[in-house]
DNA sequence: AGCTTTTTAGAACAAGCGTTCGACGGTTTG
DNA sequence: CAAACCGTCGAACGCTTGTTCTAAAAAGCT
């Protein structure tokens, strides 16, 4: 009876296995995936667990064999996915020293591992359980919280080398508004390069849409 | 026996009406201002009848009276708040002419609108009505591309004086983005002035987080 | 006063919800 | 071979959902 809190799964090696055994994932995972995807389309509230059960073949009461209920879910996919986030971010950190370097690591890192699971990270930022009361709620929060105090941080190195307009904090946000967006409004192309899209991005962030020139209007 | 389409409800006029007539709110405002709240915190699927009529302090029974149903409730909600939107900021734009002051206006009457009906306007952004299938969506989402037209439409003519490097469309989205920022992530103090807060996004949009400076890293 | 129209609300409806139960076949263990 | 366990699923449970029905109270009119 495996457990979802289970750390790393002590599986049984498989010393001798068998030849031919495809290496389809398991089907913690395969549920995972498919209620984030759910979850990113109909919303929380708006799915079912039949729906769920649904999208990732496996039966209604089987769900129940694998996670203790929907709020565990929800919990589960926002937990791993921050998690990933941070991991993911302090290695592309580790690579370069500059802060505007840094910064650009930051946004491209982020927008790659959007791109790559579009639904999980969609659910992190928009999705919260309106029962899974609990100190799991408060437990993704925080490091969400710690997720953001890195780019805090390098936006704090960031204007000590140059001058900023706005606070750490609120630029902060922004930033993040823009990185989360859009599947709203006039919703740009989703299809172009991470890369590019990172660099714009970063560019329209730190240069402005007037790219640099001197021009404000009278207020 | 009131409907909901109803253009500007041909009441009775009260010629002579009675002098101690309180002015409260006719019920169907109250209605959807409970239910924007409503869908606004909890989400539309989230939000059951029988919530609302608690909420609104009308019975259950007695919200079928002044609308169809749920998504009519939803689409009635986000119909009259893009169309208040748009009227809003055809008004805000004709007090001035130039290209960067206009842009400054659409944004301050963006943020005011979104600081004195906070409910209305997330309804408006995030939810979507799984069942409502009907051309109303479209109706809205039609609209909502009138709305975001009008900013790019400025963009392009603050575009023409000064150099760009990224699309029109692209800084529409990220500067709607930033506007309806944030419920997410870090949460940047919603209490501080709107002046100041349009200001500050406007600051940030157009010149950027380094304020102009010549900085840019090695790709 | 009556009569008609507008407005309210309690009770009930079928459908869908999250979750649990008991049993099934298949593999591993003794 | 029997026993224990693992993974899986159909069926059912109690409860909530959006919506409708019916009737009674409130308001307007002559």
């Amino acid at each position: 009876m495996p457990d979802e809190t289970n750390p790393t799964s002590a599986a049984a090696i498989p010393t001798t296995a068998p030849v031919a055994a495809a290496a389809r994932p398991p089907k913690l995972e395969t549920l995972l995936t498919a209620a984030a995807t759910t979850f990113a389309t109909r919303g929380y509230s708006g799915t079912s667990m039949r729906d769920i059960a649904h999208d990732s073949g496996i039966s209604l009461s089987g769900i129940y064999y694998y996670t203790r209920g929907k709020s565990s879910l929800l919990y589960e996919i926002q937990s791993r996915t921050i998690d990933a986030l941070i991991a993911s971010a302090a290695q592309a950190l580790s690579r370069v020293t500059a802060p505007t370097e840094q910064l650009l690591q930051f946004v491209e890192n982020h927008v790659s591992y959007s791109n790559d699971h579009p639904a999980f990270v969609r659910v992190l930022s928009h999705e919260t359980a309106p029962d899974g009361s609990d100190e799991r709620r408060e437990a993704v929060g925080l490091k969400r919280h710690e997720y953001v105090k890195v780019l805090r941080d390098i936006l704090d190195r960031v204007r000590a080398e140059y001058p900023a307009p706005v606070s750490t904090q609120f630029a902060g946000d922004m930033l993040f508004a823009m990185m989360s967006g859009p599947r709203q409004w006039g919703v740009t192309d989703t299809e172009l390069n991470v890369g590019i899209a990172s660099r714009l991005i970063y560019d329209l962030f730190v240069h402005g849409f007037t790219g640099g020139a001197k021009a404000a209007p009278a207020p």
